[in-house]
DNA sequence: GTCGTAGTACGATGTTCGTCGTACCACTGG
DNA sequence: CCAGTGGTACGACGAACATCGTACTACGAC
């Protein structure tokens, strides 16, 4: 366990479901945490850069959810995690989603 | 109790709340209910019509779920409950996600 | 090597959720 | 009036979920 130098498993862009995506935007932390990946753009953020009302296992859980309904991508660096918004596929797959609710996200 | 004479509460526009409508958004039944409405257009359906492999009680809650999340418009007719997508009002406030889910949505 | 930092894994806990059965209400047709 | 139909309300129950604390791993700096 705590394997940090395997990549960690990412569905496919055709594995993505459209339930799996919703709910995991559905919750107000994780629509936090997207909303501020979305504004640092393509190159990510550390997870724990993110400011955040929780502890860092309930953390790792929510990034958990949305890292496997294929929102977001996690990659290792050095001894942290850098997250990005899977942009490219969420607007192939369902184009304008993303959009609309970031746009409403405040 | 079961005052069917009354409105059902819905909430105004302003008061939609991005969380609730994907929440209400991310269950495959209630998703299906959502498909099904948005074929039947602006006449609606009554929601006994939409043939589900749930009982009754279950179908209430989800059509409650979806009706205060601003989802969707119910309104007696006679015996009946006439469900509608309240697509004008999700379009205004989140341009793209109904189009986008719909469109994913098999 | 040792310590600190970033993150994961696991187990526990309280809450929400989806489902159902039963009881009830309102309307319609005999 | 009475029976049937379409729907809601309420209570129960198991599953899923959000949260946390603790223990652990991996990496980097000293």
């Amino acid at each position: 366990m705590g394997d940090m130098t395997e990549s960690l498993p990412h569905p496919t862009r055709s594995d993505i479901r459209i339930e799996a995506v919703l709910h995991a935007l559905a919750d107000p932390i994780r629509l936090r945490l997207v909303r501020e990946l979305a504004r640092r753009g393509c190159e990510g953020a550390p997870c724990g850069s993110i400011e955040l009302p929780i502890t860092k296992s309930t953390r790792t859980h929510h990034l958990r959810i949305l890292r496997e309904a294929g929102v977001i991508h996690m990659r290792p660096e050095g001894t942290a995690r850098i997250s990005t918004l899977r942009r490219d596929d969420l607007d192939v797959l369902y184009p304008g989603l993303l959009d609309s609710i970031l746009a409403a996200a405040r």
